[in-house]
DNA sequence: AAACTATTTAGACTTTTTTCTAAATAGGCC
DNA sequence: GGCCTATTTAGAAAAAAGTCTAAATAGTTT
């Protein structure tokens, strides 16, 4: 079950984008909202997601809420990937 | 856009179990729809889009088409994975 | 070439996902 | 406490994905 949460939350683009903009740095809800042409609710949404797959984690600081990176979420869909034979560049 | 294909496909369970089914040998279309609850046609659209994302190749012997895993197609996300961090278990 | 088998395609319907607007929370600040 | 800022939640609407039935295609066999 996991595992299936995981490869739904990165299988939209924008979700992708924001694990990419957190693999540098921690991001308030609205610093990730303004990267984007969407609604904040919208982004809201996405984060849940992310959050709910257990890829991202957030901590709150004054009024906002920073959302950081937890890329150990990974390491089933890498499994399942190399249990498939993905790494063969034959 | 490729990697983006890669992730929609495999975003679905009954697409991994295909590929799973594929990962010891080939199995003819109406091999692999034996084995879920759906109908053939059904299976026919997740080959079609596991085929468009490049996952499997198909083959026709008589009027069978036998699938294969193309496992290779992974790579890029594997590198997408890895520039994420997700290889970090501390 | 007609009949048969395996599979796909088309189109309708259902379900799930994404997005929006408006309202609700939550905490900080004067 | 009342107001302000940041963010989420609720609910409706739109868009996308998955499933079904029926019909079409493609190749085989006699």
């Amino acid at each position: 079950m996991a595992m299936n949460q995981t490869l739904k939350a990165i299988a939209d683009p924008i979700r992708r984008r924001i694990l990419e903009l957190l693999r540098t740095r921690s991001y308030s809800a609205g610093e990730l909202a303004a990267q984007f042409d969407l609604q904040q609710a919208t982004i809201s949404y996405h984060l849940k997601l992310l959050k709910q797959a257990g890829l991202i984690s957030e901590r709150r600081d004054k009024n906002f809420i920073y959302y950081d990176l937890n890329a150990s979420v990974f390491e089933e869909v890498l499994s399942w990937i190399y249990s498939l034979g993905g790494d063969n560049h034959e």
